[in-house]
RNA sequence: GCCUCCGUAGCUCAGUGGAUAGAGCAACGGCCUUCUAAUCCGUCGGUCGCAGGUUCGAAUCCUGCCGGGGGCACCA
């Protein structure tokens, strides 16, 4: 007996009570959602409809939970189902029926908990698009932790997911960063508003050494230098920040470049942002003024008007990203993400301004997800004041495992501060080596059975009845719905604190219950049933782990 | 000024309109001759920023105020 299964019989015997009185009210599974009681004395799984629904049939809260209670009791796997309180119904499952729960996650394996709750859903999910001028700092490293997670929960709730990394390889920073690179390339002093930081010494070295001859090139033709020694710096450095990625388990699957909007099309065809901007006019929402050509936001909820082309005849960098957007809608995507920084918040309006400017639903096809920046031990970093911690130094000291789980066990909107001491601890500071352990003592007891002959040739499930196997069996039950839960919202963070309270339920258990016999005690089918539920807590940790990117190793 | 996020235990923070608001840390006290004590058990700890409102029911939704972060470009 799963919670599903339960909320469709509720709603069932909902349906035919509401029948029975000659009202004509639609019930649903989710009209009928149960809970699991904090209080253990509430039983196993608790509902509030006969509250929700009293109003509507004209009757009293507790008197319509105690019809529902009668008929729910002769569910089967239900043991028992009470009325509390202003109109609580109280279930409490039978052993058997909860127990078998172990056997199906057994059974399912690493897909127990994956749903198609988002079946149908094509969603893109844009997040870090750092500027490929410089390394990944931690300023980019929440958003990686928090996108690819993100991502992980969505495909495992059904929905098809595209990772995407927008380039900011057009435009003024650019060229800032090609002058940088070639004047330190050249050895000469930097010019007057270049990149600080070291890594751009470094970089100025490799493309000294990569292009022969630079010297002299840039003594007859500058401007052909500054392009080689751009390109090339350009070219190594997104190079390097693909790798930090994916050494922070990070991954991508199309790195989308800013150029390709600007570039001329074929055979004479127009570039893809004035491609967009035509699109744009058709439908009535692109004018001029002042020498410029704006787009009509205002008309979609946005707080002024914005430029696509300036009076100098430059395209914003606002058009690129309108033309970004219709290429998105144009690969079909159903959803577009956009994970962005606090500091880009009054991004929002013109985003999905242009979304319903392109014809979109800006209720359904788009979303800014805004989240607050990171602090570490109590400082903030920007790249502008200088203090950049990067991303592979955060990698080399707190390892990708600590600073992951860190950054996943947050909401998005949540101010959040990195503490190096209690991400090296090995306690409870460290909420990803209480999980992490949980899981490794799963493996050693599978070890030590295999070594005790203890096997898997029963499965009692009547058996499991200490309170801790009640309590972990639930917690067993529960994570398909927090999965679903976590992708719905888009709050990965959601699994992360599952996990936490999924541990605790599972070292309670192990303390309170031995899997192997004791000594010389003979082996009984409590013993095989718990090898079961063990095997069973085990991977719902492998499971909730991954989908926050984080190992889940056989031994600490 | 406008927009937005946040305000919950001494600290860091969870909490999808439900029952007596939770966890970790900190403090104090317990449990190892038996599967990993990085675990477990107990005690202490609250004006959910303030005031109204909606509701059978509000930390949660609405309004106003107080305090803090961020944002309000023909920059990228």
């Amino acid at each position: 007996m799963t919670p599903q299964e339960l909320s469709s019989a509720l709603a069932r015997i909902v349906t035919d009570l509401v029948g029975a009185r000659g009202l004509d009210l639609v019930v649903t599974d989710s009209d009928t959602q149960v809970e699991r009681p904090k209080n253990r004395d509430h039983g196993d799984w608790a509902s509030n409809v006969a509250m929700k629904f009293a109003k509507r049939l004209g009757t009293n809260p507790r008197e319509f939970a105690q019809e529902v209670a009668t008929a729910a009791e002769s569910i089967d796997g239900v043991a028992k189902a009470e009325v509390a309180g202003p109109g609580f119904i109280n279930l409490t499952l039978d052993a058997a029926s909860a127990g078998e729960t172990a056997r199906r996650v057994v059974e399912q394996g690493e897909n127990y908990g994956r749903s198609d709750v988002l079946a149908g859903q094509r969603i893109n999910l844009e997040f870090v698009s750092a500027n490929p001028t410089g390394p990944l700092h931690m300023g980019h490293t929440r958003w990686a932790a928090l996108g690819d997670s993100t991502a992980r929960v969505l495909r495992a709730a059904g929905a098809e997911v595209t990772n995407e990394y927008y380039i900011n390889d057009a435009g003024a920073q650019m060229n800032k960063f090609g002058r940088s690179v070639l004047a330190a390339a050249l050895g000469e002093d930097a010019p007057e508003d270049a990149y600080p930081g070291e890594y751009i010494q470094s970089l100025g070295a490799r493309v000294r050494e990569q292009i022969p001859g630079l010297a002299e090139l840039a003594a007859s033709d500058r401007d052909a230098a500054l392009e080689q020694a751009q390109e090339l710096a350009y070219q190594l450095q997104l190079a390097e920040i693909k790798d930090s990625l994916e050494r922070f388990n990070v991954h991508f699957d199309v790195f989308f470049s800013e150029r390709t909007l600007h570039a001329d099309g074929e055979d004479g065809e127009p570039s893809r942002i004035a491609a967009a901007i035509d699109r744009l006019r058709e439908q009535g929402h692109v004018y001029e003024e002042d020498d410029a050509i704006w787009v009509r936001t205002t008309a979609f909820g946005d707080d002024k008007d914005r430029v696509f082309t300036r009076g100098n005849g430059v395209y914003t960098y606002f058009a690129a990203d309108a033309a970004y957007y219709l290429d998105k809608m144009d690969r079909g995507f159903t959803e577009k993400i956009y994970l962005l920084g606090a500091d880009h918040h009054g991004y929002i309006g013109r985003l999905t301004a242009i979304a319903g400017a392109a014809g979109d639903d800006i209720e359904t096809s788009i979303t800014v997800l805004i989240g607050q920046l990171v602090n570490l031990n109590g400082a903030r970093l920007s790249k502008r004041a200088g203090n950049i911690i990067e991303l592979d130094d955060l990698l080399e000291w707190l390892g990708t495992d600590a600073l992951r789980y860190w950054l996943a066990r947050y909401p998005a909107d949540s101010p959040l501060a990195l503490d190096g001491e209690k991400l090296r601890s090995r306690s409870n500071d460290n909420p990803v080596f209480y999980v992490q352990y949980a899981h490794a003592r799963t493996c050693a007891v599978d070890r030590n059975a295999a070594a005790a002959g203890l096997d898997r040739s029963a499965f009692a499930p009547e058996l499991l009845t200490h309170e801790t196997e009640t309590e972990l069996l639930g917690k067993l039950q529960q994570y398909p719905g927090i999965v679903a839960g976590a992708a719905e919202l888009r709050e990965p963070h959601r699994i992360a604190r599952f996990l936490e309270e999924f541990a605790a339920a599972f070292h309670r258990w192990y303390d309170n219950c031995r899997v192997l016999p004791m000594g010389d005690e003979p082996i009984t089918d409590l013993h095989r049933t718990r090898l079961w539920l063990n095997d069973a807590a085990g991977q719902v940790l492998r499971n909730g782990l991954d989908l926050i990117g984080v190992s889940a190793p056989e031994r600490l």
